[in-house]
RNA sequence: GCCGAGAUGGCGAAAUUGGUAGACGCGCGAGACUCAAAAUCUCGUUUCCUUCGGGAAGUGUGGGUUCGAUUCCCACUCUCGGCACCA
């Protein structure tokens, strides 16, 4: 019987498809302990192009992952949908002038039928795609909750910007310059955009990539051994986690500063910034005690049943005081958690509630249990399980990316007095007069008016009911670093009383509305706030401050605002950034970014302004026009300024510098002699330098003539410079360094990141309309729940528009609403007067106009799939525990960054609000190699199309000019000529074909190329099982104990294979296992019917067609156990033995496996090559060693 | 420049507490079946030397440790992927 592959797919592609065999549910079934399994593809963009070759690779993988599962019985998600949002689609729609929904509908339906095809076991009941509204419902209310939490803000924003097509483009459009479209020149253009704060996260998301360590806390009377101590101990360290559970000194009469100082010596050091802390009792007392006295930052804070303020117990009175500092022990850990029950013996519900409000802590509360005291508990190992499902498991590679993408930097902050003089700009009003005329006041800004009307504009909105500022808008525009901002509150005071009609009862608002607008503005600034007089404003603000601004790093309180201003002025600092600060001495020059927000203050009274401003505009210029690959040579001007340096070296020149970035670190550089390119631009301009650091070798440092030689020995230099620190190794002295300058108040130490905060908006059409609404004072609302989905207006005018707005803002009746402002603050929209519940205001609204950009939807679709067709929620959280997180992620490491960060992203706010349980969304990720074809190359370096290629005597030409070429890997592309299409491998050779040799091709994280005639050997050795098993009776015996012995080898290698991602030896092992059985005259029952189940998950098609003939009356093979295999049939009864002489292999001996040492060294002295061997060596007297290694070598040395 | 991965026959590749390098497949060669071809089956296939017994070399290059290294250590070359004026 032949092998008609088409015959079987089809027919079982539909009995699974009919029968739903792939649909699981969510509800709990009776056999509710059974074990999940969620197993995710990256879901594909539905391209015009179709399925390539390279999709079905990774889909492979996990869909055998997922069959051998089932078959061990896992209940399996395994679900598939469509990322199909994007600019691909929207180009495609310019082109043709074909609606996106009309294309992208056409291609999902492409897509389907071809993943169809292939016979993978998804549950295509839970398919979704980010573009049918019941999703991006979904994705709109999760953009809100994060609205809602603070996380976006709206932000000016240089984009790229292409003149000609007139069209914002992405930097992926953007290649040397150029827009890949048109291929004219990009240029920048300011745009206002939402952005999302992705940098709040940016520790986090780097120190989860690491695995945490936990440290257990033990209570009154209690060890590191008490109560269930011991089960999450060894349930941790199973999971490989380091845990620590000390025992406290003195446990039946503790005093807390007899723990505290066990704790500093024994725990502190072993804390990271993602520890989990976990308390019992009264170790969570000592920690509520150690946490609000001490800084320190750990990552979860878990308190069990924990003591709360005073117990009235004297014996334990010192673990507390009046109050704690709960904000300080709030602010030591990302997230606290309490476990806690309410038959509790010392704590009551209530105290526990209270602690849980303080410390705005996730609340475990279960009611029927008591103090934690029994040996087990299933609610903490709940707990910890989630903690093991959250420590990834994630390809090395890909946690680098992120790290890099991340790029924390340790270094240190200097400051540095501005040597400035003042002087009074001729007819202008000074500072201090305008502050007592009414205004407020920045000094040296000239954006003050601005700021002015829009603290006035939010104060207007004092008197109404939850008042929210809106402040956002300009926030980051005038984000300064190095300005200290005095404003005159007594002064907008008044000028506000004015204004408005003077209540007394709104002081205590408008002082918060104030103070709340300016911190946001000056987000991380030095505040100075300056009230004329000790009146009751004063003290509202400045109680306000201490309670609620945590923002603001300083303040003072000042009343006289002339001298404040004066002291202000002339003490001007300028902030530095240093990572390699072990050369500070060597320091000579700064320079400072030519964008600088601080640069126009700098220069405003220098004679040459307008040499400077040009240059900086030149300079900003240039670099918006050079793709990176160019040369860089670094270029700059004198600012004719001077900055007094910190750490003893004088009086240094600050210049404006090509190479120096506005948005990092603070934008000004103090620069060596030890910096290679701190020293070409020193060179180029002649600024003085000096040497500080020297190669170890003293000898060689003599000989050192020129400057060049060190700074290029930096590394391993030592200081010469006279002073505490000289003759001492760069490395060795960073720490001493920063404990110098940080004691001596030089400096202080500063993290930065090279993370940016996310631009989240896109000025296009095909995306998520955002749900926000502006009312006409241009303040933003979110829009009502009810208001979602917020569908995409439908139009034929989708093509981006001049003024780089959105298609969107053009649909004017979209755009232009009426609505109302709701007790949430919300805006609900009205279409008819009707709807308006009485005792609202209407009023007129605009839409953003912005769509969200394609990660949007990708950033939480593993969370829909496990709910998929909730109409209520994004996804229960019954389901969330059911399945979440993703146990095995497959997809291309192009993702490495941007999607995979982004989701990380996303899952943290959501982890943090409570509404998933695990802190990363993905456990296990695998990355599949790119699906390559051969091309041929000319030896200039052109590739010549495949079908211009003759081949003669395994060398290749290029037809019409017999220049011969050479065949290399590159990837598929339409003008070579060599894709390959899935379809048409599927009709000649069958899907099942296609799965296993897209899976015997390599390793298959591995790049590989596509060999057709390979192909063709995989579909020859499927039609031998086929003939084989189809052609040949079934025999109730197998004939050889040896071919029992290769099954359950076979069983073990397929196994072990499968799990470990090595699918490709896994095969061949399965070839090794047929080669052997085709030689039989029948097929022994057991034997053959393990080996069909080991080919279920590769060729399930074929694998469901053979099994009818073990087990007639079975269904489907899908969920038939997993064969299994004797480990103590696999041992051979004899072994063999090489023998080596030196070494070298000189025979070898079979023996059985119980052979001693002395037998198989008897045994191998027989062997006539191996005596020759050591004769011609010198003869057995000259054997110094014998070798021994069981079951493997017997080996001589002669000397 | 920085970070990461890798280099084994004509080709895709296998081989881990250091122990017989090249499993399995493609390709190629020989043979069987056939009038013939396809399909199928059998055998061979790292290179060089050979008196046909066997011998020598061999896992990117150069060193080292070891009785023994694809595997461990040091230095280097090349290839691929990512980032890049990040102080």
């Amino acid at each position: 019987m032949a092998y008609s592959h088409q015959l079987i797919e089809k027919k079982w592609q539909k009995f699974w498809e009919e029968n739903r065999i792939f649909s699981v549910k969510n509800a709990s079934t009776s056999s509710s302990n059974k074990k999940t399994f969620y197993a995710l593809d990256m879901f594909p963009f539905p391209s015009g192009a179709g399925l390539h070759v390279g999709h079905p690779e990774g889909y492979t993988a996990t869909d055998i992952i997922c069959r051998k599962k089932r078959m061990e019985g896992y209940e399996v998600l395994h679900p598939m949908g469509w990322d199909a949002f994007g600019l691909p689609a929207e180009n495609f729609a310019i082109k043709t002038g074909q609606h996106p929904e009309i294309s992208t509908n056409a291609n999902i339906e492409n897509f389907t039928k071809q993943i169809k095809s292939l016979g993978f076991s998804y549950d295509w009941e839970r398919e979704l795609s980010t573009t049918d509204p019941d999703y991006y419902k979904w994705t709109q209310d999760l953009f809100l909750k994060f609205y809602e939490k603070g996380m976006l803000y709206e932000d000016e924003k240089l984009l790229n910007w292409c003149n000609s097509c007139k069209v914002v483009c992405a930097n992926e459009e953007v290649e040397q310059g150029l827009h890949e479209r048109c291929g004219n020149a990009v240029t920048k253009k300011s745009l206002k955009q939402w952005m999302f704060k992705i940098t709040d996260y940016a520790e986090r998301l780097l120190q989860d990539l690491e695995k945490p360590n936990v440290i257990l806390l033990h209570g009154w009377e209690g060890t590191g051994k008490s109560n269930w101590f011991p089960e999450i101990t060894d349930y941790l360290k199973k999971n490989g986690i380091d845990v620590y559970h000390p025992d406290f000194p003195n446990t039946n009469h503790p005093k807390y500063a007899e723990w505290k100082e066990f704790f500093q010596k024994e725990i502190q050091p072993k804390l990271q910034p993602n520890s989990i802390v976990v308390g019992h009792s009264l170790g969570c007392g000592f920690l509520q005690k150690y946490l609000s006295e001490e800084n320190i930052k750990i990552g979860e804070i878990v308190f069990v049943a924990p003591t709360v303020g005073d117990c009235g117990v004297d014996e334990i009175k010192d673990f507390f005081t009046e109050e704690f500092n709960y904000e300080k022990i709030k602010n030591s850990a990302d997230n606290i958690f309490i476990i806690a029950g309410g038959k509790d013996k010392y704590i009551t519900s209530d105290e526990f509630k209270f602690l849980a409000k303080k410390l705005n802590a996730h609340f475990n509360f279960y009611e029927n249990l008591g103090h934690f005291l029994e040996n087990t508990s299933i609610e903490i190992l709940e707990f910890f399980k989630k903690t093991v499902q959250s420590v990834l498991d994630w390809p090395e590679k890909i946690k680098a990316m992120q790290r890099n993408w991340i790029g924390k930097s340790e270094g240190l902050l200097f400051s540095s007095p501005l040597i400035f003089e003042y002087t009074k700009k001729r007819g202008t009003k000074s500072s201090c007069e305008g502050a007592h005329s009414g205004k407020i006041n920045l000094s040296g800004s000239s954006r003050s008016s601005q700021i002015f009307s829009i603290v006035l504009n939010n104060i207007k909105e004092v008197k109404k009911k939850n008042m929210r500022t809106h402040i956002s808008k300009i926030q980051k525009t005038f984000l300064i670093n190095n300005q200290k901002i005095v404003f005159d509150g007594f002064a907008l005071w008044e000028h506000w009383k004015r204004k408005n009609n003077y209540e007394k009862k709104y002081r205590k608002e408008f002082a918060a509305t104030v103070i709340k607008s300016l911190s946001s503005l000056y987000y991380e600034s030095e505040f100075i706030g300056y009230f004329s007089s000790k009146n009751s404003i004063y003290r509202i603000v400045f109680e306000y401050i201490e309670k609620d601004v945590k923002r603001i790093k300083t303040y003072y309180r000042v009343t006289d605002l002339s001298s404040l201003y004066q002291k202000n002025k002339n003490n001007l600092k300028i902030q530095t950034y240093s990572t390699h600060f072990e050369a500070f001495k060597a320091d000579t020059f700064f320079v400072i970014a030519p964008d600088h927000p601080l640069l126009p203050k700098l220069i405003a009274d220098v004679d040459n302004k307008n040499a400077i401003e040009k240059k900086c505009e030149n300079i900003l210029e240039k670099r918006a026009q050079l793709g990176f690959e160019e040369e860089k040579e670094s270029d700059g001007i004198f600012t004719g300024r001077y900055i007094q340096d910190p750490v003893g070296n004088g009086k240094l020149p600050l210049w404006v510098a090509s190479f120096a970035l506005a948005d990092y670190g603070t934008g000004i550089v103090k620069c060596s002699c030890h910096d290679e390119r701190d020293f070409a631009f020193a060179k180029k301009y002649n600024i003085p330098l000096k040497a500080v650091l020297f190669p170890e070798d003293k000898e060689e440092a003599k000989k050192v003539k020129n400057l060049e030689y060190c700074y290029s020995d930096m590394k391993n230099g030592v200081l010469t410079e006279p002073s505490k620190f000289s003759g001492k190794k760069s490395g060795e002295l960073r720490e001493e360094i920063m404990q110098y300058v940080e004691k001596n108040n030089l400096a202080e130490r500063q993290t930065n990141f090279r993370l940016r905060d996310w631009i989240f908006t896109r000025q296009r059409y095909w995306g998520e309309p955002i749900p926000l609404v502006f009312d006409e004072n241009g303040k933003c609302y979110p829009l009502d729940s009810s208001e979602l989905p917020l569908l995409l207006p439908k139009t034929d005018n989708y093509l981006p528009s001049s003024s780089g707005e959105s298609p969107l803002a053009k649909i004017t009746d979209w755009v232009q609403v009426k609505g109302y402002i709701t007790k949430d603050e919300t805006v609900k929209i009205i279409t008819n007067s009707h709807q308006v519940p009485k005792g609202v205001e209407i009023q007129n609204f605009t839409r953003e106009t912005s769509v969200m950009p394609n990660w949007a939807g990708s950033s939480w679709y593993y969370l829909r799939y496990m709910d998929s067709k909730n109409s209520n929620e994004a996804f229960s959280k019954e389901a969330e525990n059911k399945w979440g997180p993703v146990d095995l992620y497959v997809g291309g490491a192009e993702h490495a960054v941007l999607h995979l960060l982004y989701a990380r992203f996303w899952h943290k706010m959501l982890y943090d609000m409570g509404i998933v349980s695990t802190k990363e969304p993905f456990k296990k990720l695998v990355n599949q190699g790119l699906i390559l074809s051969y091309a041929y190359q000319r030896k200039s370096g052109g590739l010549v199309p495949t079908d211009e290629i003759e081949e003669k005597d395994g060398k290749f030409f290029e037809i019409s000019s017999k220049e011969p070429v050479e065949k290399i890997t590159a990837k598929m592309s339409k003008s070579l000529k060599n894709v390959v299409n899935p379809d048409e491998i599927v009709e000649a050779f069958g899907a099942d074909t296609l799965r296993m040799y897209e899976m015997f091709m390599g390793p298959f994280e591995q790049n590989k190329a596509w060999d057709t005639s390979a192909v063709e050997g995989m579909y020859k050795f499927l039609s031998r099982i086929h003939r084989y098993f189809t052609e040949k009776e079934i025999s109730k015996t197998c004939p050889s104990p040896e071919l029992i012995k290769l099954t359950h080898r076979t069983v073990k290698k397929v196994s072990k294979d499968i799990d470990e991602f090595k699918f490709n030896t896994a095969i061949s092992q399965m070839m090794v296992w047929m080669n052997a059985f085709q030689k039989l005259d029948t097929v022994p029952q057991i034997a053959g019917g393990k080996f069909v189940r080991l080919l279920a998950p590769f060729a399930p098609h074929l694998a469901e067609e053979l099994w009818q003939k073990f087990s007639p009356e079975d269904e489907t093979i899908s969920f038939k156990s997993w064969p299994t295999y004797d480990e103590s049939l696999l041992v051979e009864n004899n072994v063999k033995y090489a023998v080596q002489v030196n070494g070298k292999l000189r025979g070898d001996f079979e023996i059985s496996k119980n052979a001693t040492k002395e037998e198989c060294i008897a045994k191998a002295k027989t062997i006539e090559k191996v005596m020759n061997n050591i004769s011609m060596l010198g003869g057995e007297e000259k054997v110094r060693k014998e070798i021994f290694v069981p079951g493997k070598i017997v080996g001589f040395v002669v000397k």
